[in-house]
RNA sequence: GGCCCCAUAGUCUAGCGGUCAGGACGUUGCCCUCUCAAGGCAGUAACACGGGUUCAAAUCCCGUUGGGGCUACCA
C-alpha cells in the first residue's frame, strides 16, 4: 500500500510551499487508495514554536487535507531514536564524538583558509573503549565511507534517474546530539522506515541529504523508500519566496479571502500538468495525479491567476455560502484590526443575495466583496465624496441638445435640473411601492428595470445619461452593481432617504457646482 | 569554493526525433453595456547560448552561461 508523509518542522508558519508538498504526498496517496499521515518534526526545540505547530495543523484542517493517523511528533519518540542509535554504537556503524564545538569551528575555518572542503577531521572517530568517557558531553556521530571512493545513488522519481554522490562528499555527519535530541537526517529516517512510508515527495532542498539517509537506511538494515523532490517555489524576482514577496503563509490567504479550493487549484498547476486542465477539484486531482507531470524547475508564484481561480471558485459559491465565509473570516481579522466597519456581521436577506450576486463577477476575493458591499452595510448616511461633483457636472436633463452641450465646452449641470431629476427619481420610487410588492428577488429587480426604463422613455431619458447620477445618490460611489439591484437591495426607505440626501449634497455645493 | 539539481512567452505549463511549438494567467484591441466587472471574439509574446548525434532536434549527448539547493549539535 501507497504510504505517505508531510514532515514539516514547527519554526515556521504553513507557507505555499510546504502546502504544495502536503497537497502531492495527499493526492498521490489518494490517488493509490492509500494513506497520508502529518508528522511534526520538532526536534529542533530552540527554534519550534507550539504556535506553529497549531498553524500548520489549522492550514492542513483549512486545505481539507486530513491525515488518516493521528498526528505524530518527534519530540515524543526521542527514546525510539535512543534505541536505534545504540544499535548503530553497538555495530560500530557510529561513535562519540567529544570534539567542542569551539574545536570544531577552529578545525573548519582552518581548512576554509586553505581552501578545502570544510570536514569533519575524525578525530574521534577510532577513540578505544578506555580513551571515553560518556559521562563527557559528546554527540553522537554517524561512520559514513569516506575513501572507499564509492558512490552512493538512489532513483529520483521526478527526475526519473539516478542521482549519485561520492562518498568523498559525505562527512561524518552528527545523528545524536549532546542533549540526545536526533538530527534531522536521522530521525527522519527512523520514522519513514517505522512509518512503512512507501513514497517520499519533499522539497529538492533536500536532494542533497538523501545520499545520507540511504546510508542511513543501509546501516540501519531497512528498506529505503521511493523519493521525489519537487523543485522550490520563487517570488516574482526568482528568489525563494519569503515574507518579502507578499504573504506566504496559508492562514494569511484564508484571511484575504481566498477559498481553499483555489488556492489547492492554482498550487497543484504551480508544478504539476494534466494536459491543458486548469480547473481541477480535489478529487480530479487525485484521479489523475502522477510524479510523471511533476515539473523539475522552480515556479514562481504568480498571484494574478491565483485571484483568477479565487473569482472562479467564488461564482460557483451560493451567496449564503459566501455570507458565512465571509462572516468567519471577519470575524478572525476584526480581532486582529478593531475596524468598526468591518466587525458588522452579514445577516443574510434576499436583498443580500441578490446584491452578492450582483457583485460575484466584480470581485476575486471574499475580502473585496464585503468592500463593495459597503454601501449596503452602511446603514446611517452617506457622505458623498466631493470628487463626485464631476459626475454632477456631466448631467443634463435635456438630452436633444447632447451636440450642445459638447460643443458649449465649458456649460457645466444646472443644479436645478439635477434636483428636479431627483425629485421626479423620488416620486417614481414611491410610486413603486417596493414594500408591498410580493416577488421573489429577481422578479423584483425585473420589475424595478421595467418600471424604471418605462420612467426614464416617458420622459424621453435615456439610462445611459441618467445612470450615473443615480448610482452616485444611491452608493456614493462611482462604481457599483447595477442600479436596479441597489434599489432592489436598498429597499424603498433607504432608496428614499439617500435621493434626499444627495439633494442636500447638491444643494449645499451649488457653488462648486456652477463653478 | 566544492558537490547536487534545473533551463519553452512577463508567469504557470503542453510537448517526450518530423507540430503552423498547443493551453492558461496577464496584457492589447473589438463586441456586449447604466459605471465597473464578468462574458464572447481577435491579437501579442517562448524553445538561454555554443557544439555535436541524426535525413530530421524544443525533444538525445557534451560544454558555456544563468538560476536554485546542500555544504549545522536547522529542517
Amino acid at each position: 500500500m501507497v504510504k505517505t508523509r508531510f514532515a514539516p518542522s514547527p519554526t515556521g508558519y504553513l507557507h505555499i510551499g510546504g502546502a504544495r508538498t502536503a497537497l502531492f504526498n495527499y493526492i498521490y496517496a489518494k490517488h493509490f487508495g492509500g494513506k497520508f499521515i502529518l508528522r511534526i518534526e520538532d526536534t529542533d526545540s530552540e527554534r519550534s514554536l507550539k504556535a506553529y505547530e497549531e498553524d500548520i495543523i489549522k492550514s492542513m484542517q483549512w486545505l481539507g487535507l486530513v491525515s488518516d493517523e493521528p498526528v505524530s511528533y518527534q519530540s515524543q519518540r526521542l527514546n525510539i531514536y535512543k534505541e536505534y542509535c545504540q544499535k548503530l554504537l553497538d555495530e560500530g556503524k557510529a561513535y562519540n564524538c567529544y570534539c567542542t564545538a569551539e574545536s570544531l569551528e577552529e578545525d573548519k575555518s582552518k581548512l576554509i583558509a586553505e581552501g578545502k572542503k570544510p570536514m569533519y577531521s575524525g578525530k574521534c572517530r577510532n577513540l578505544l573503549g578506555d580513551e571515553q568517557n560518556v559521562n563527557l558531553p559528546h554527540v553522537v556521530r554517524f561512520k559514513t565511507h569516506r575513501g572507499d571512493g564509492r558512490l552512493t545513488k538512489f532513483k529520483d522519481l521526478i527526475r526519473d534517474q539516478s542521482v549519485s554522490v561520492n562518498h568523498s562528499e559525505i562527512d561524518d555527519f552528527v545523528i545524536m546530539r549532546t542533549d540526545g535530541i536526533p538530527t534531522y537526517n536521522f530521525a527522519v529516517v527512523i520514522d519513514d522506515a517505522l512509518m512503512g512510508i512507501t513514497h517520499i515527495i519533499r522539497g529538492d532542498d533536500h536532494l542533497s541529504n538523501t545520499p545520507k539517509q540511504v546510508l542511513l537506511y543501509e546501516a540501519l538494515g531497512f528498506e529505503p523508500p521511493a523519493f521525489a523532490h519537487v523543485s522550490m517555489i520563487l517570488g516574482n524576482d526568482g528568489k525563494r519566496l519569503s515574507k518579502r514577496h507578499g504573504a506566504t503563509a496559508v492562514m494569511q490567504y484564508k484571511n484575504d479571502g481566498f477559498l481553499p479550493e483555489a488556492l489547492i487549484n492554482y498550487l497543484v498547476r504551480l508544478g504539476w500538468s494534466h494536459g491543458n486542465d486548469e480547473i481541477l477539484s480535489l478529487d480530479e486531482m487525485i484521479q489523475y495525479f502522477d510524479l510523471k507531470h511533476i515539473s523539475k524547475s522552480a515556479g514562481v508564484f504568480n498571484k494574478e491567476k491565483l485571484l483568477w481561480l479565487n473569482a472562479h471558485y467564488m461564482k460557483q459559491k451560493t451567496a449564503e455560502e459566501l455570507v458565512g465565509l465571509i462572516n468567519d473570516i471577519s470575524a478572525i481579522n476584526n480581532n486582529e484590526s478593531n475596524n468598526a466597519e468591518n466587525v458588522k456581521t452579514i445577516q443574510y436577506s434576499e436583498n443580500v443575495s441578490v446584491l452578492i450576486d450582483a457583485l460575484k463577477p466584480r470581485v476575486k476575493t471574499l475580502v473585496e466583496i464585503k468592500e463593495k458591499m459597503g454601501f449596503y452595510l452602511n446603514e446611517g448616511s452617506i457622505i458623498y465624496d466631493m470628487n463626485l461633483l464631476s459626475e454632477i457636472d456631466k448631467f443634463k436633463l435635456n438630452e436633444s441638445d447632447d451636440n450642445e452641450y459638447k460643443n458649449s465646452g465649458q456649460k457645466k449641470a444646472n443644479v436645478d435640473e439635477v434636483i428636479y431629476f431627483l425629485n421626479q427619481l423620488t416620486g417614481f420610487v414611491k410610486n413603486l411601492h417596493l414594500d408591498r410588492l410580493n416577488l421573489n428577488g429577481s422578479a423584483c429587480v425585473n420589475f424595478i428595470k421595467e418600471s424604471l426604463d418605462n420612467f426614464f422613455s416617458a420622459n424621453k431619458w435615456s439610462l445611459k445619461h441618467k445612470a450615473m447620477l443615480v448610482r452616485i445618490a444611491l452608493t456614493g460611489e462611482k462604481i457599483s452593481p447595477g442600479i436596479y439591484e441597489v434599489i432592489f437591495a436598498l429597499g424603498e426607505a433607504r432608496t428614499l432617504k439617500r435621493i434626499n440626501d444627495f439633494i442636500e449634497f447638491v444643494k449645499n455645493n451649488e457653488v462648486m457646482i456652477n463653478k
